[in-house]
DNA sequence: GAGTGTAATGTTACATAGTAACATGTCAAC
DNA sequence: GTTGACATGTTACTATGTAACATTACACTC
């Protein structure tokens, strides 16, 4: 199942094997996870949700960290640059990735009701925008690919109205 | 041609027929293109760019209009809503949309050099995300698909360094 | 053609997101 | 034990986006 963010699973292996693989990817890397950024890909890895930079800093505040917005953003930066997370553009958010180290392309899905983000994978929509970019002699370097909807819980919710 | 935008091209009939098309869209929609809102999507169609919200409020306020954020965000909202405009969220900005009312999913190529928007048709790559997204038993509502590189020109330029 | 309802425009004030610049701390290597 | 590189922290600010409400324009009715 390539997205198990919108089903039970065992998260806290999800959490374990998350961790791990950053340990490993930024070690290849000669680079150090540090303290708050471990703490940040953390908290990012408790739900598979995406939170928002100052959320994040509240958090790390509240343990004993910087109260600085700066605090939040080079964490997740270091994050999102090392494939360990995912900047969504469209939420101004962050997520974790849950299968760092194999350089994919991901794409989005974006829960408007819980927020809740699944990540699939984007190889062949990189291929096909790759493609109309080519026609265009668009030489791409990044991209961005997001839906917005509804996940199978909050459709049922919404649909249902059985508050 | 499906993406003028990076190549020569007789602009002043870009901007005629866009407007042309905004105000039958509109009006089969029964709704009002109004000055500002008129007046907006010139801006936007005045080039083959994204413009900040901020800096199309500057323009209006040049001509006229109101100084105060909410009247740009009106209507680029009321544009974006009716296919006029497409809202790029990866550099937080606006585009006109060169061919509204053909109901289109359209992706972006966008220069990270000059800021210029090309638009490519989005079929195929909507499709396969609907694909994806169906595996997850997600259903999607609207879609962001955005690629930030180099347009022909810029890469020249770039490559080159013959400033 | 005065009155009324609705949509559009304008304002103030604020909320949220992100960054530049610089001071301080940590730690490995020499 | 000093140096250099990186990491963390701070202040202060810029940029982006909205909520709430006052005012105006306009179509429709009587």
């Amino acid at each position: 199942m390539s997205s198990p963010a919108f089903h039970p699973h065992d998260h806290g292996h999800c959490i374990a094997t998350a961790l791990a693989q950053a340990e490993q990817v930024v070690a290849a890397r000669g680079l150090r996870l540090t303290p708050v950024r471990r703490r940040t890909l953390e908290i990012l890895l408790e739900r598979h949700g995406a939170m928002g930079a100052y959320d994040v800093l509240e958090r790390l505040a509240e343990d004993g960290f910087g109260h600085q917005p700066p605090v939040a953003y080079r964490a997740l930066d270091f994050l999102v640059e090392n494939g360990l997370a995912h900047r969504i553009r469209r939420i101004n958010a962050f997520t974790a990735c849950l299968h760092p180290g194999e350089d994919h392309h991901a794409a989005f899905l974006i829960c408007r009701a819980c927020n809740g983000v699944a990540e699939i994978p984007a190889a062949r929509l990189r291929a096909v925008m790759e493609a109309g970019a080519a026609e265009a002699d668009f030489s791409i370097e990044r991209v961005n690919l997001e839906a917005l909807g509804l996940c199978p819980e909050c459709r049922m919710a919404e649909a249902g109205g059985k508050a």
